[in-house]
DNA sequence: ACGCATACCATCTGTTTCGGACGGTATGGG
DNA sequence: CCCATACCGTCCGAAACAGATGGTATGCGT
């Protein structure tokens, strides 16, 4: 069997991030991730303790230990984990996005609420996803001269596309449902 | 404990489909989601199985057993499932959507992969967006002029909203990257 | 210099979710 | 009436998940 199909996308984010930060202890995975794709691809942090682990033992990473302490381990990469990590950013994706957005489902369900309850979520999600955005405006106004971490800020862009989007819809279901929009505090962005 | 402690997501799906459709079996469900919340909340199928289960036992569904042959449960909403969904649908959503992107994910690594990566990448996005537009189109067109389904279809709008904007992000990368953008066959649609 | 409080860091555990395999049941064509 | 095929429901091992737990460093007061 390819060591590939023994791979998740959360292999990947390990893989990934050691390749982008240098050699790295799980701690530092789980802050450098809490920062970055934390914002687009949800995972627990728990994972980051044994998925290099598992990656060490097919060979994709090596690990070090400090002799005596607290006994950390470091991962680097090894030549056969960057050659796993660059084969999958070189295949296709055939797969989707998904979205969990609970909103949405409540959405759906809304002819069995009360009438009220559309207009209340709508004003709830606007805020949210201005908050949102509000916090990747500011990553990208701090982040982006920065050569060294520039080209990871395309992401960023596909976010507030997202985002905006999310913003656009609940903002006209809002007044459809008879209220007038709460004024744009974001507005110019 | 309140009982509303003990449900997730997965439970509400089950709950408002019940709600929407009427009594149903476990198969009627896993139909029903796949038409329509199954587009924008992933579940896979067995736990509509084991999940009305679970219901049951919390009260909020009834369910009742064809005596012969292949004994399928029918579940049917209690007054405490109804009021239980109610009651969700009325309390405020914290939790902000998340999302799950191997497309998203590849970008941010891009600076490990090659050149050419970042292309492809873009154009199989560009693809797969404007096919799920068409089928987001095609839905709308055949369903929003039926009454009893008209409100449903207020999400096919966010799904479509966030298509588009993907498809924007993806199709304004591909012309950064120095091709130019395929034409558009799935205008009109 | 020592002990203690606090913040870091790593791991473990029980539970839920997941995807897919598997096996039973109906149906209609020969 | 039998068999092929399409439905339908359940089960299972593996992974993901949230959060608790406990060990380790650091610095402060004395």
């Amino acid at each position: 069997m390819l060591v590939a199909d023994r791979l998740s996308p959360t292999s990947y984010v390990v893989l990934g991030t050691i390749a982008l930060r240098g050699p790295s202890t799980s701690y530092d995975l789980k802050r450098a991730v809490g920062r970055s794709i934390g914002y687009f691809w949800h995972f627990p942090h728990a994972q980051l303790y044994s998925e290099p682990q598992r990656l060490a033992e097919l060979g994709l990473l090596e690990a070090e230990t400090e002799p005596d302490g607290r006994r950390r381990r470091t991962y680097r990469l090894t030549d056969q984990g960057l050659r796993e990590l660059k084969a999958w950013l070189a295949e296709p994706t055939p797969e989707h996005f998904q979205m969990r957005d609970i909103a949405e489902l409540k959405l759906f369900f809304n002819e069995v609420g009360e009438p009220g309850d559309v207009e209340r979520l709508a004003r709830e999600q606007i805020a949210a996803h201005r908050e949102r955005i509000a916090v990747y405006e500011d990553m990208q106004a701090r982040y982006t001269d920065l050569d060294a971490v520039a080209k990871r800020m395309i992401t960023l862009r596909l976010g507030l596309e997202m985002e905006h989007a999310a913003l656009r819809f609940w903002s006209a279901l809002l007044e459809e449902v008879g209220a007038q929009a709460i004024p744009d505090a974001a507005s110019g962005s």
